[in-house]
RNA sequence: GCGGGCGUAGCUCAAUUGGAUAGAGCAUCUGACUACGGAUCAGAAGGUUAGGGGUUCGACUCCCUUCGCCCGCACCA
């Protein structure tokens, strides 16, 4: 659907090239063709460097529509677009193709621009937006009595890096994390039931009790009720006689009697009573250290005050039921109440309260949805949830909708994520099958960064080693996590995702340390004399000071620099923080070059050398400022 | 069966949402002033973007279709 040219749009920030060129051209269009609605001119980074920085690609999409040969609407454009403090002239040379529009920045133009990125107020070009809705992210979400497992790397990893990006973009009021905690049900009562009786019977010690203790008794307890249920089931299903289901039913007698104490003691949970409650306090207590403990070793911000437990809307369920029940929204069918989705696209109906009157998750994730727009005033509510639950979230969003629950205007985003494979290209599983336990992989991810910062440092402390390897650890597992497309299956290998060189959480402190070498070079020399770069680096580090781009290494530096801001808007939009670990990356190659062609401190003059030092300061700071988005932690020397 | 997702170099991943010769990193090969951290850089080689049709000046991207893999599909969360 093109839009009308002459529609007015927010102005460009200066920082921002791409958004220039594209106002300079939307003016262009209309100044050549007035009168004719044309759509947005299109204007893109070059991908060959031979193209000039930027090109505008409009010319045959307009010829089209003004019946002119693209040519020729190229030169009009060029006739009639102002870039003369932006870019170098254009001239019918600039034409190339069949109609492409090359254009190439002036020096100037850019060492203006980073200096403006520079500025200490315009915080690196991301200065706090008003307009920015107040923003729920769902992410972490785990499950009383259950150890966290690789399961929850991503939900985790990947909801603290968008809620750090909307936070650094709308201020920190406006995200309200959110771990939606599975500390409710059936399956909760089961492990409260078993721990109430192994407590009777002497062989538990509730005080002493272990997130590990607790994960197996869950798997204990779960078992002896879903043992032969599952069998039962099937056997209705597949149309056996009354005579088969019996049989099984015997067999299956103490399940049966298990799952009838689970179901007591959820009824007990239910009403408060003291016993019941204390075990369950205990179970929630001992998971929440551990899941606390997790995600700090993740560098994730997940705190006790984030936490949201199904349980807290336990008592809101019923009312919002009749609600939707006496609005007309939810209708009655076989048995359980269900919101109709088909006039939305949707077969499957939300079902909100099971045909035996229970409720059941959507129930609870309708409530927690009015909870996070009515209560905590969110104007955007993000889900970092695995994929499988995409027809899930689009029934509860729908029916959010349909009843009214929250405004039209109110955006409910599923942040899909794909699964952690193995090298094998299956769901990443342990040798026995088992789902590997968090605490595991981060514990191998350290031991395998230690060993890699050993070999190639043998002289550091091993104090400081400790520190640097867990900063590498992280970045390895965060940056991996974070840098392909969210919503993909990744293959998880330690190996390779540790590793200092290449597209690597790790090469990027690297990257990053080699930036702080110079800087630290250029303050203190070897011998205890004062340093001869003093004077350079007082220069370079004086605000509001200029820029000087001459050589092609400073200036795919400082374009990687600017471009930075804009990735940043890129992953609050799209939810997808890759595009922040393709910028960076991209950063760290732009130093890399720049490092090898242009001396910094053997630069060939006074003036180039403060220069130089003024890129390698403010490279410093994005780059600390965009891992920080990332939530891994920077370090001096590695 | 219905719905959704995915399929890109040997391997792991990109492609600014329709633009020029599809880019990186591993691995392979060739080079780089005894180097402000070589944990680097420059270059080479590697592709029928699963196959086939269509729309378009122009398609990895949009539409149709076949194949393959994954995941969902009312009353577990």
């Amino acid at each position: 659907m093109p839009t009308d040219a002459h529609a007015a749009s927010t102005p460009a920030s200066p920082l921002d090239a791409l958004a220039l060129l594209r106002e300079r051209f939307g003016d262009a269009a209309r100044g050549a063709f007035p009168g004719t609605a044309l759509p947005e001119p299109v204007v893109a980074a070059s991908a060959n460097a031979k193209f000039g920085d930027f090109q505008c690609n409009s010319a045959m999409a307009y010829a089209k529509v003004l019946g002119q040969p693209p040519r020729q609407v190229a030169l009009a454009l060029v006739e009639h677009v102002k870039l003369d403090d932006l870019a170098e002239p254009l001239g019918p040379a600039s034409v190339a193709g069949p109609g492409f529009l090359n254009i190439t920045l002036k020096p100037a133009w850019i060492e203006r621009a980073l200096t403006t990125l520079a500025v200490p107020a315009a915080q690196l070009g991301l200065t706090p937006d008003a307009t920015m809705p107040h923003t729920v992210v769902d992410l972490c979400g785990v499950n009383l009595a259950k150890q966290m497992h690789i399961g929850h790397l991503r939900a985790t990893v990947i909801g603290d890096t968008i809620a750090r990006v909307l936070e650094r973009l709308g201020g920190p009021d406006r995200v309200i994390r959110q771990n939606h905690v599975g500390d409710w049900g059936l399956p909760i009562a089961m492990v409260t039931a078993k721990l109430l009786a192994l407590e009777a019977a002497g062989e538990v010690n509730l005080a002493a009790i272990t997130i590990d203790q607790l994960d197996a008794i869950y798997k204990r307890a779960k078992g002896e009720c879903d043992a032969n249920v599952g069998a039962i089931r099937a056997a209705a299903a597949w149309g056996m006689g009354p005579k088969v289901i019996a049989e099984l039913e015997e067999a299956a007698h103490d399940p049966l009697v298990a799952l009838t104490h689970a179901k007591t003691t959820l009824v007990r949970l239910q009403s408060g009573d003291a016993g019941v409650r204390r075990v369950w306090q205990r179970i929630y207590d001992v998971t929440m250290a551990a899941c606390i403990e997790n995600c700090a070793r993740l560098n994730s911000i997940v705190k006790p005050r984030h936490s949201a437990g199904e349980s807290s809307y336990e008592a809101k369920l019923a009312p919002l039921v009749a609600r939707l029940e006496a609005s007309g929204v939810a209708e009655l069918s076989a048995g359980a109440l269900i919101v109709r989705l088909d006039e939305l696209g949707i077969a499957e109906p939300c079902i909100v309260r099971k045909s035996d009157g229970g409720f059941i998750y959507a129930t609870t994730d309708l409530a927690a949805i009015e909870h996070r727009v009515r209560t905590l005033g969110a104007g955007r509510v993000v889900y970092c949830v695995d994929a499988r639950q995409a027809l899930h979230f689009r029934q509860v969003f729908a029916a959010a909708h349909k009843a009214g629950i929250v405004p039209a205007e109110v955006s409910l985003e599923h942040a899909a994520f794909g699964t952690i494979l193995g090298e094998d290209g299956r769901p990443f599983k342990s040798r026995s099958g088992e789902s590997v336990r968090l605490g595991e992989v981060i514990d191998e991810a350290v031991a395998r960064a230690d060993a890699q910062v050993l070999a190639r440092n043998p002289q550091m402390p091993d104090t400081q080693r400790a520190e640097v390897a867990k900063a590498v650890a992280i970045a390895a597992i965060r940056y991996t996590d974070l840098a392909s497309e969210r919503v993909k299956d990744y293959v998880f290998s330690l190996e390779r995702m540790v590793k200092f060189e290449g597209d690597t959480g790790p090469y990027l402190l690297y990257a990053l340390a080699r930036v702080g070498s110079i800087l630290r070079n250029a303050a203190e020399p070897a011998s205890g004399a004062p340093s001869p770069h003093a004077a350079a680096l007082a220069a370079a580090l004086a605000p509001g000071g200029s820029f000087m781009i001459t050589e092609p290494g400073e200036k795919a530096l400082a374009m990687a620099l600017l471009r930075y801001p804009q990735a940043v808007r890129e992953v609050a939009r799209t939810l997808e923080p890759h595009r922040l670990c393709a910028c960076l990356y991209e950063l760290a190659g732009a130093f890399s070059g720049f490092f090898e062609s242009c001396p910094v401190l053997k630069a060939p003059s006074e003036q180039a050398k403060s220069a130089r030092l003024r890129l390698c300061v403010l490279t410093q700071r994005v780059m600390t400022d965009g891992l920080g988005l990332l939530g891994i932690p920077t370090v001096e020397r590695m």
